[in-house]
RNA sequence: GGCGGCGUAGCCAAGUGGUAAGGCAGAGCUCUGCAAAAGCUUUAUUCAUCAGUUCGAUUCUGAUCGCCGCCUCCA
């Protein structure tokens, strides 16, 4: 039985959708003023293999993740190239689902663009003004908090013994306030400011929280299942989403909310002046598979931090190509008919025991030990010569159903050598039979200078792509 | 100043009141003409330090040291 740790109740929670078989999520997602980097794709692949898991388990998901294409930084780094924030976001939305894609994420259903959201978010806006939770001050439209008693449930913070401005990252709007705690939902713009929308409250440009309450109420409902994303948007973004929505139609907004944890660079922050900052495209180029730098991402529980190496990635690179080797050594074996019921049953337990290990709060750690303990297994008995075709069979089913989540096999690639390299192959071949390890060295040599590794193995030759 | 999390082998780490998963690296071996690759085996009397509770603690409590995060727009 699936369960989460909800940050909501602080507590290990069993997962029942609110309607029967469907699941509705949504995951906050980029802010697009530049390339996302690997600690933003960690909390995107959590979703990723969250939501993998909760379609393996059977349920039918509407998966909503949106893209922040407005907001001030937006604005101002528009400005300064002389664009609009269209023109200034699109490269980065491209670059982005590139990413996303290459990382092997599953497009959401739905991933709505804040700008195309604004009418949504003015009905909140307006609702909140007539129940008295929303004023205006100085042309803009602040939420009242002393109207939303529920306020601070979700971070659980304590307002009485906090500094105002402690984390050096003080509001900068100079607007006045009833409580320093009200926050935007609508900010007045000039009138020669090219990016602003018509209200019935003014021209303006909508606060950050604002468009996620919009957007996710349009395509869930007031009242949903899941809510994801990064620890460091529990306060303020989702309290105030909370406040927002809540506010506005009187019930609960999400029921479960999770929150991934960062990612820490070599036991450090991960920041410019460091140079400690890798986007994903940084480690593409240099050289490492997307895949690797998946498998690292979630190899460790979302809800725990994790630090990020290059000894590990380089690790993670060995790991999956050890994996998907096992994959093809096992599609191509020799064996003989039949079923081991030895091997067949602890294959088995492997699969159970990933379940119960995604089971309990997408304990990801676990279920990659079951997969490593599947592998080692199945090659211990191919070595032994005790696994059969049935359990061959059975053992890639498993394979996929584990791959359904982790997304790190790739698809099987059927390559095709050109035949210069394949005549290559067959003179070597030739030149072993006949003992002739000189030439055979140096066809060895040679191929491998075109990236091409050969494994003189008892079933034959074996080559691969370095 | 308020609040929370973490500290487990060279690296990344899981985990539990009853004696330490998994991956990478390392070592040994198998295979091989030799390699490479692959595979197998192995690798922490010990879980930051010091006290305490307990028959028993890495796991609970307290203190100390170190690291990370949130405290108004950062995943």
């Amino acid at each position: 039985m699936l369960k989460f740790h909800n940050t909501l109740t602080n507590n290990l929670e069993e997962f029942q959708p609110l309607d029967g078989n469907d699941v509705k999520m949504y995951v906050c997602g980029p802010t697009v003023w530049s390339f996302a980097h690997i600690g933003n794709f960690r909390t995107f692949v959590f979703g990723d293999v969250l939501r993998r898991y909760l379609k393996y388990k059977g349920y039918n998901l509407t998966h909503v993740f949106n893209l922040t294409d407005v907001d001030d930084r937006i604005i101002n780094e528009a400005k300064k190239a002389g664009k609009t924030i269209d023109e200034f976001t699109a490269p980065f939305i491209e670059a982005f689902w590139e990413d996303f894609d290459a990382l092997g994420l599953e497009r959401p259903e739905i991933a709505p663009r804040a700008t195309q959201h604004v009418a949504e978010m003015i009905q909140i806006i307006e609702t909140l003004l007539e129940n008295g939770r929303a004023y205006e001050s100085d042309g803009s439209i602040y939420y009242r908090i002393a109207a939303f008693p529920d306020y601070g449930k979700l971070s659980k913070i304590n307002f009485a013994g906090n500094v105002s401005g402690a984390s050096g990252r003080v509001d900068t709007d100079k607007y006045d306030k009833e409580n320093a705690n009200d926050f935007a939902l609508w900010k007045l713009v000039d009138a020669d400011e090219p990016t602003g929308w018509d209200a019935s409250f003014g021209r303006g440009r909508p606060g950050w929280h604002i468009e996620c309450s919009a957007m996710a109420i349009k395509y869930l409902g007031e009242t949903f299942d899941l809510h994801a994303g990064g620890v460091d948007l529990k306060f303020p973004h989702h309290e105030n989403e909370i406040a927002q929505s809540e506010g506005a139609t009187g019930k609960q907004f999400a029921k479960v909310w999770l929150h991934s944890e960062h990612l820490k660079v070599e036991g450090e922050t991960m920041s410019k002046t460091a140079g400690n900052y890798f986007t994903f495209r940084d480690l593409i180029e240099k050289g490492y598979a997307a895949t690797a730098i998946r498998y690292l991402l979630f190899s460790v529980p979302y809800h725990k931090q994790l630090n990020f190496t290059f000894e590990t990635l380089d690790g993670a690179e060995q790991t999956i190509a050890r994996l998907r080797d096992f994959r093809k050594r096992l599609q191509e074996a020799n064996l003989p008919d039949g079923i081991n019921t030895d091997l067949e049953g602890k294959v088995r337990g492997f699969l159970a025991d990933f379940e119960t290990a995604m089971d309990d709060n997408l304990n990801t750690s676990v279920a990659l030990a079951a997969l490593h303990n599947l592998v080692r297994e199945t090659n211990t008995a191919m070595a032994h010569e005790v696994a059969c075709t049935e359990d061959r069979s059975l053992i890639l089913h498993i394979i996929d159903k584990f791959e359904a989540v982790f997304g790190i096999f790739g698809e099987p690639q059927e390559e095709i050598l050109d035949s210069e390299i394949e005549n290559l192959i067959e003179e070597r071949r030739a030149a072993r039979r006949n003992r002739n390890f000189a030439r055979s060295d140096e066809i060895r040599d040679l191929l491998s200078e075109k990236g091409i590794v050969l494994e003189d193995t008892k079933d034959g030759v074996r080559w691969k792509r370095k």
